[in-house]
DNA sequence: ACCGACATGTAATTCGTTACATGATTGC
DNA sequence: GCAATCATGTAACGAATTACATGTCGGT
């Protein structure tokens, strides 16, 4: 019968298909493998962590240290995420301030332009070094999670290179 | 003074520095340009023009056909806008459905696997070519413009590059 | 036995999406 | 002069962020 959820439920349901979890759990979870590229905060996984056992897809567990509980899927659970994930993936949704401040570059001080990109070009490649450091285990470990680690590899990389691109950054 | 503004409503004050438009005007606007990677839906543009307006960051004029008003930006408005631009952006926020699929793989059928990919593929290329067609006029008349459209590319052609990898994605 | 850092969750607010309503134009 | 499409906006709902509150552990 599988309940109608929606994406970030459905993404909750799936990390809860490998082992039971709380919600600070969940949210590293997410931080630590796809987050970048599915971001979701704290709060709204409490709140779906409700709604989902509200509707029976999760069991939540007693109440540990500190209000810690475990969240369990069900196999209504398991079901709606089979039949979520099997389904046609909406388009990306992208939210990139900086690409705004290039936009409107005609009317922002050279200064913080150049302030804006180097900052942003040094997270980036920090960003591209932590996941360099993580292939080879991951690759090893869960090929389908390297997908997404090599996405965002190829990702960072071309974001480096853009930024090497532009007019008023030193080359080199 | 400058008022305190969101991300949306100062991006729609940029687009009204260059000239006043219509609600409508401004979607096709950012549809055009940077949407791909500044996603505005119309209703928000509705609701900020509503709170531009009685911030008296922006003025609205009189109904014309449809219902049609145009927004004209303010002295107050452009004020805003520079403060808010010269600011440090923050980052990128990214949710790619298509990574979720991938990335839960182990639990996909196979073929919805492949169906997503090829359909996503396919959309990914039919925006690069898209993109590349417009980049001379674009280069041309909007220097600033035409660096997000390079990213545009370079992106797609890294999300295709990406795709072209992948072990159930038919070579060539 | 205190302080700081980590872990946990809730509530209030803001933001974004979907569904709706309707008025002009255009093409037949 | 009707149907289809384009243009315009609103309202209701659902999702996401921010700010908050509090508890627990680990070190000194």
């Amino acid at each position: 019968m599988s309940s109608r959820v929606n994406a970030t439920a459905a993404s909750i349901l799936g990390l809860l298909t490998r082992k039971p979890m709380s919600g600070w759990e969940l949210h590293a979870a997410f931080e630590s493998s796809i987050g970048q590229f599915w971001s979701i905060t704290r709060s709204q996984i409490y709140r779906e962590i409700r709604t989902l056992a509200a509707g029976g897809l999760i069991e939540v567990g007693a109440t540990g240290p500190r209000e810690r509980r475990v969240c369990t899927i069900t196999s209504p659970g398991c079901e709606t995420f089979r039949s979520w994930i099997a389904a046609m993936p909406g388009d990306e949704l992208i939210r990139f301030p900086l690409l705004l401040t290039t936009f409107f570059g005609d009317v922002v001080p050279r200064e913080s332009l150049r302030d804006a990109c180097t900052e942003h070009r040094d997270r980036h490649a920090e960003r591209l070094a932590a996941y360099e450091g993580q292939l080879a285990v991951v690759a090893a470990e869960a090929p389908f999670a390297a997908l997404t680690l090599e996405f965002g590899i190829a990702y960072e990389r071309t974001v480096l290179a853009w930024f090497g691109g532009l007019p008023w950054m030193a080359p080199g």
